[in-house]
DNA sequence: TGGTGATATGTCAAAAATGACATATACTCT
DNA sequence: AGAGTATATGTCATTTTTGACATATCACCA
């Protein structure tokens, strides 16, 4: 993992384990905030294309606003799952959503 | 209904739902489940044809056997997060990945 | 028949995620 | 300035998810 993207990543808050042992575990983690980084990015997208505020999303979903945001900002406490509750709730597309899924560097081929 | 009224009711001590939105949760909470089934045949399928047993990937991504298994069964205790964390570490390719992330039918369009 | 490896199921203490709340910041009006 | 609206941030009690363990079931073969 290139180290300004770690860097980037802890200082986000992420839980990125020390090079040592687990190179191809903090790849794969490395792999899966990518994922949610991308899909709270089409969630933000979503929801404001649709003209509804986070409280009404929030709403929608049966969270809060403030959960919203902190999944529109990346928060590292925010489960993938809620996340795509979240862009299900903001009436996002399967085109959206797919094209949201997949990070587009660094998959295995 | 909007954000001002909400809160507004939200104030006024009230909690704030309906049948129809019941109902239209529970559609988004079918699809989430579809979602994670497509996804765990997808990490069967991945882990069988790189001849890994339960344990192996279990040892790979830091769980237990137990719990991979539950990930194959579609056990309604295992997030997203591990369903996709477990295909990542059984090195599912991006294709592998994308191709079961959207379920076939019922989103909308 | 027994032995061996793989997979399934049940349980539980510990860890992580959640909604809710308070509060802060920012922007737009009049 | 003050009020209304939207979004961000920090905290916390409760709920959910987790790895680990024990044990069960299954398949294959000697």
């Amino acid at each position: 993992m290139n180290s300004a993207k770690l860097k980037k990543l802890q200082a986000a808050g992420w839980k990125v384990g020390s090079t040592k042992d687990f190179l191809k575990l903090t790849d794969e983690e490395a792999l899966l905030v990518e994922l949610k980084l991308s899909l709270t990015s089409a969630l933000k997208q979503a929801r404001t294309k649709r003209r509804l505020s986070q409280a009404d999303l929030a709403q929608r979903m049966g969270s809060s606003q403030s959960r919203v945001a902190k999944i529109e900002a990346g928060d590292p406490t925010v489960s993938l799952d809620l996340i795509v509750r979240a862009l299900l709730a903001a009436g996002a597309t399967r085109q959206e959503l797919q094209r949201a899924f997949v990070p587009k560097e660094k998959m295995a081929a």
